[in-house]
DNA sequence: TCACCGATGGTGGATTCCACCACGACACCT
DNA sequence: AGGTGTCGTGGTGGAATCCACCATCGGTGA
């Protein structure tokens, strides 16, 4: 909405730092938010290491983060930054419109989450909402969530079962890592990436590392990043 | 929006489609487009099909199109448009960086293909070489293919150099089958299947098993068009 | 004939998988 | 406070698989 009322002239501008991977969508969000006298793109980033250390040294009023970074799932991120008590607001853009992530952000800290489809120009309400204090989510997926959680059913393919971790390491098998790739890049155990493998397996009713794998390929060819 | 009347100097601006079903990535590219005095963005779709009319219809001058389309996987989009004759020149933009998509997308007839990552004001480059008439690659992907070229074998998906055993076997590991299933489905022996395995992952310039079974299935997927 | 390749199969060592277990943290219930 | 559950992290040991060589046999082409 259009409800500036409060408006204190461009003297103190909200700072609102990106992160995303791709550099398109940046700049995409970048024309956008350079729209608004108010607002102002104070920092960029594209992995959530460098992501954490920037927006702690600089301080944003808000986040804009993807979910789907290349390294550590921007889920890492958010829980981060929340965890850091004073941060900034966390919009989350993502390329899915899965509940699944939706959920977890929100659980996570995040203060909106918006779907990269669905926004043919609601990021700016969606800057606005998250900003006044109010959580946003995208239109067709409030819905979404609503009526699913009316009718209680949660299943568009048993990945609802799947814990954070579990879900993390289950992109990462889709995008080709073997299990020691995985624990190298997670800092973790092999072991505890092959006991994540298996509850996964066990959950979605998995038999060998084989049907793991394939499903992980389809699953992330069809939800693409 | 900018839309002036920018005749002044150039008295024919070149005309871009661009075709993403991420509007941000639209805007992004829309907006780097806009730097330059001679380039226009005439037009601009979100899915294939409407795509395909639009740019039947307005002709513009390249189409940048992305790979990963919700529906009919882009692929069918630049075959369509090759298949044409007079059509525009074809930019590729995409999530991944598999030579792969890569090499599917030129061979179906795009005059280039640039990264999303890769890009970081790179894609203008990218513009200007196709709209010259040569084949642009971004540089990690071209230098992948180079080597991939120059150790190996060539090969479009290097698939045609598979013996008729081993692409049999090929698309069973693609269903999802483990050796020893497939073993057992052409009653031969364990030993054989995975030397035919040893033997594709050779052919194909691949690592390990892991490997294999990704691009077996990313096969089976692609192939149904 | 000779050299090569495709299909079949093997050996042995490295790697990975997998079932089962364990412990600490945290949440939720009552 | 206790009890129960799940989550994340690790481990162990045996089974399965992978993988780099090697071998045989039959066909095909120089």
């Amino acid at each position: 909405m259009s409800a500036m009322s409060e408006q204190t002239s461009v003297a103190q501008p909200i700072r609102i730092a990106i992160v995303d991977d791709h550099p398109l969508v940046r700049e995409g969000l970048a024309a956008r938010i350079a729209t608004q006298p108010d607002l102002r793109v104070c920092c960029e980033a594209a992995d959530p290491d460098s992501a954490l250390a920037m927006i702690r040294a600089r301080r944003p009023d808000l986040a804009i983060v993807d979910v789907a970074l290349k390294q550590g799932s921007g889920l890492d991120l958010v829980k981060a930054l929340s965890g850091d008590g004073n941060g900034p607001k966390m919009l989350v853009v993502s390329a899915y419109d899965e509940e699944l992530f939706a959920e977890r952000m929100l659980r996570a800290g995040a203060h909106g989450y918006v779907n990269k489809q669905e926004l043919h120009g609601s990021v700016l309400e969606a800057i606005r909402a998250v900003l006044a204090g109010e959580i946003y989510l995208s239109p067709g997926l409030a819905q979404r969530l609503a009526s699913q959680a009316v009718s209680g059913r949660r299943s568009a393919q048993g990945l609802e079962l799947l814990s954070d971790r579990e879900l993390q390491i289950f992109e990462l098998i889709g995008r080709g890592a073997g299990t020691r790739a995985i624990a190298a890049q997670l800092h973790l155990s092999v072991h505890t990436i092959e006991s994540h493998r298996e509850h996964i397996r066990a959950k979605l009713n998995l038999r060998n590392g084989t049907e793991l794998l394939r499903r992980a390929v389809l699953w992330t060819l069809e939800s693409r990043a």
